[in-house]
DNA sequence: AACCTTGCTATGGAATTCATAGCATCGACG
DNA sequence: CGTCGATGCTATGAATTCCATAGCAAGGTT
């Protein structure tokens, strides 16, 4: 991993914000590719690695390094039976689940 | 505008996703750089283009690409007082405040 | 005219992501 | 044991995206 820019904390400045606004952080950590995918992914149960990536058509080492930093923020976790979301990221895939309604409005409108 | 992947879409492929669903579209619009952020600034009211290139902490180039593509998605639109959120950008917003919610707990959690 | 602010573009370099190939480990099977 | 398949994950170079800075064109003010 050549540079890459730190996992987004709370606490500490995000991308583009001097304060660590805890929602800056995350804002900065599900602003990256294939994270909310990913969460999104995971809504129906665990996925292995490779189904994960099968999924979200990305490439393993992005995939990975977003596996990384969610598992780091405590979104996700690695079990037995594949990659699932933690008790906090079921909290944070209910938040996004109104998205999913404004998206089939959205389609309407279009 | 170099390159560039299309303007996501409902009923068009998103990145990685054959279907067109509706929610993959928006999840890649979304997953963009800034595009989360640029809706959440937006929650105070307007904002013109330099100001909300301040907010973000973003270079003009970038910020000028996500407003046009949330902007086609009909989120934000530009008037005199400066680009803000269409009714529809603020029922996005309206499922993005949990968010911040969710991201108050992360802080106590870490 | 001489400013100021507006939205936005241009350019070159840096950071991120992609696509592909492959490694190491484990369990099952023969 | 040997081979196979599946697992999580890494390596590499190329393509894409993003950043930082400078600047343009149009409009308003003084």
């Amino acid at each position: 991993m050549p540079s890459a820019a730190s996992t987004p904390r709370p606490g500490r400045p995000a991308r583009g914000s001097r304060t660590g606004r805890p929602v800056m952080a995350l804002l900065d950590l599900l602003g990256r590719r294939w994270a909310l995918r990913v969460v999104w992914e995971l809504r129906t149960g665990p996925l292995v690695f490779r189904a994960l990536q099968a999924a979200c058509g990305s490439s393993p080492s992005v995939l990975n390094t977003r596996l990384a930093e969610l598992r780091e923020a405590g979104v996700v976790e690695l079990a037995d039976d594949g990659y699932r979301l933690s008790d906090e990221g079921h909290r944070l895939l209910e938040t996004l689940h109104p998205l999913a309604s404004w998206a089939e409005r959205w389609a309407k409108r279009s």
